[in-house]
DNA sequence: TCTCTAAGATTGTGATCATATAATGACGCC
DNA sequence: GGCGTCATTATATGATCACAATCTTAGAGA
């Protein structure tokens, strides 16, 4: 109807409705293409366009964006444009000292409860993330990690620390744009199987440095990619 | 209208609507009776129910308990029914340990950026706990000392731990009810003294130690509580 | 040509309506 | 008398509408 809502916004690879309730489908839409930073920061999402992209009416498109404002996926601009939030150094560095924090605790709180079938289970979530990045697919080799992690994490039946860790990765989504094929394989001299001999061994020291480790590897393939502080925004902007 | 619509839920203490929309309205109001555990863990919330009892339409309901699902505030139960988690001792523990983690990581990175001026106003708010105290209002005190610790933390510009902290105040809201106004005062023997010391002295291992002194009193003064284990749910029962 | 103002467009918010689904209770059958 | 099935009810979800606030833009006046 409007020229406008139309927007660039094409960028939706609209994904299965896994018959759960369009609300939830517009919303993990949504996140999975935050996370594979398929949405540029700095541009305006409004509720009305995204109904439109997606074919559904703005009143599902409207809860998906309160849920992720509220998981500080996307940032309220003024009062009334919502875009996702411009990079700047020091977030993300802070960002990532949060996410090894919040790891490094939830591994040793998930390490007594780690028996080998779910160790082999891991292997085999690990194994995913390499074919993954044989394909070349930056985002989906993102995303396989994660679910090695979050897999982790979950041992412990009382974690209440997963939510929060997504919340931090959905932020560092915007990066992963950045993050390198040739770089990340070269660095993932797989801490994995450093944190996995951990496990096996409940060594929870050891798992503790693994999982720092990996984080850092994560992080230097990022900080790696040349020309890579272009592309943040000053931070003078908000100021 | 119904008979059941006029639930158990009056103790809706209604505060003031800044002007800012009848969303967030509802949705502070809910945040701080859950903070102050007013709120019973199993209660079932309904959208409608609670609309009628704030006197507006269910939508800024809908959209406000929509927030503290994915806050972890309140809890889906099936698909139908909205409650306040079930208490266990496991989760207490996790979440208690989740904030010594979170908050003492918030601490340190926020050391660098105190000013005197900063120290000045820590101290007032934290006579202001010991106002709230003597007037033996748990649920303020609560909020007094959060206030505190929010202040501290966002010295840091950069400070992006703020709301997964609050997501974790949130959730140990329930428990606050059971925080014995006199133990409190007894076992507050003023970490929070010892942790403007450390800011005036820059000094990092120190400040790490008051806070985690400091929640750790507040978990001693509620596990102190006679009988507390007769609260928890066991866990067996979602199992 | 620049600027200020006003009107139109755009958009978020809140309300009301329609529909699908789960819970509850009643009736009938075994 | 107990259990299964069906109907009623209650509730969340999604759509559409109405309104208010904001942004954009065009036009007029200096």
């Amino acid at each position: 109807m409007n020229a406008k809502t139309t927007q660039l916004l094409s960028l939706t690879p609209l994904e299965k409705a896994p018959a759960q309730g369009v609300n939830l489908w517009v919303y993990h839409s949504l996140r999975r293409a935050l996370m594979c930073g398929q949405i540029e920061p700095g541009l305006p999402l409004t509720i009305r366009g995204l109904a439109e992209v997606m074919h559904v009416s703005p009143m599902p498109v409207r809860e998906a964006l309160h849920r992720l404002t509220c998981e500080g996926a996307v940032e309220v601009r003024d009062n009334r444009r919502v875009m996702v939030p411009q990079m700047t150094a020091a977030r993300f560095k802070e960002l990532y000292e949060l996410r090894i924090v919040l790891e490094t605790h939830a591994a040793e709180s998930a390490l007594p409860y780690c028996r080998p079938e779910h160790i082999t289970e891991l292997e085999r979530l690990d194994n995913l993330i390499d074919l993954a990045y044989q394909h070349s697919d930056t985002g989906e080799g993102s995303l396989a990690n994660q679910e090695f992690h979050r897999y982790l994490y979950q041992r412990n039946p009382f974690q209440v620390a997963v939510p929060l860790i997504e919340s931090v990765w959905l932020q560092l989504g915007p990066f992963v744009r950045f993050a390198k094929n040739k770089l990340t394989q070269h660095y993932r001299i797989d801490r994995h199987k450093e944190a996995l001999q951990a496990l096996r061994q409940q060594n929870a020291f050891a798992l503790r440095r693994a999982i720092e480790a990996d984080i850092r590897d994560g992080l230097a393939s990022i900080q790696a990619v040349e020309g890579i502080h272009e592309h943040f925004k000053e931070q003078a902007l908000s100021a």
